[in-house]
DNA sequence: CCAAAAGCTACTTATAGTCTGTAGATTTAT
DNA sequence: ATAAATCTACAGACTATAAGTAGCTTTTGG
């Protein structure tokens, strides 16, 4: 069956959002961390980006995690 | 220290290339599991592109991988 | 209540990804 | 050996979409 992108991106929005809430940062703060804009961080959140590899990294490492650590707290 | 996007996307290229080869299959035959381009599968395998999420998911179930495998084994 | 945090809309810019075609390298068969 | 398939690399032009920004609204926690 086909990979459905929608929900790929909200598992990892989730992942992401749960690991940022559990160090304890605003979503300012990790975009800070990321170099990203805050307003993107927030879409990334809610499931609304089709990260690119560059950006899966950056925010991995900005949340202390290696990429597949990443994948694996979003279950992918 | 700053992520380097280059060394990243070779690191995935490599891994998606030792991949397919140990299944035995060509480029050809990979992009078309993936549904995308012949030429497009190449310059993934030689570290030009900054794959998007669902292209490393299509990559990766094409390759029998889940995502953080395909993370696993590129040391990423 | 109030202030900080997060959401939403709309927009521009940068680049991911497609497609055509050419060429060299490798393999297979005659 | 040579021909003929097959595989891979690479260039250029194009389209689709990711990346990134700004302003305003809504929600939430103290």
């Amino acid at each position: 069956m086909e990979i459905k992108l929608e929900t790929a991106q909200r598992k990892l929005g989730a992942a992401i959002r749960a690991q940022r809430i559990s160090l304890g940062y605003s979503q300012e703060a990790l975009a800070e961390k990321c170099g990203v804009h805050r307003t993107y961080m927030g879409s990334i959140e809610r499931g609304e980006r089709n990260l690119s590899l560059l950006n899966i990294l950056r925010v991995a490492k900005a949340l202390r995690l290696c990429a597949s650590e990443l994948m694996t707290l979003a279950k992918l």
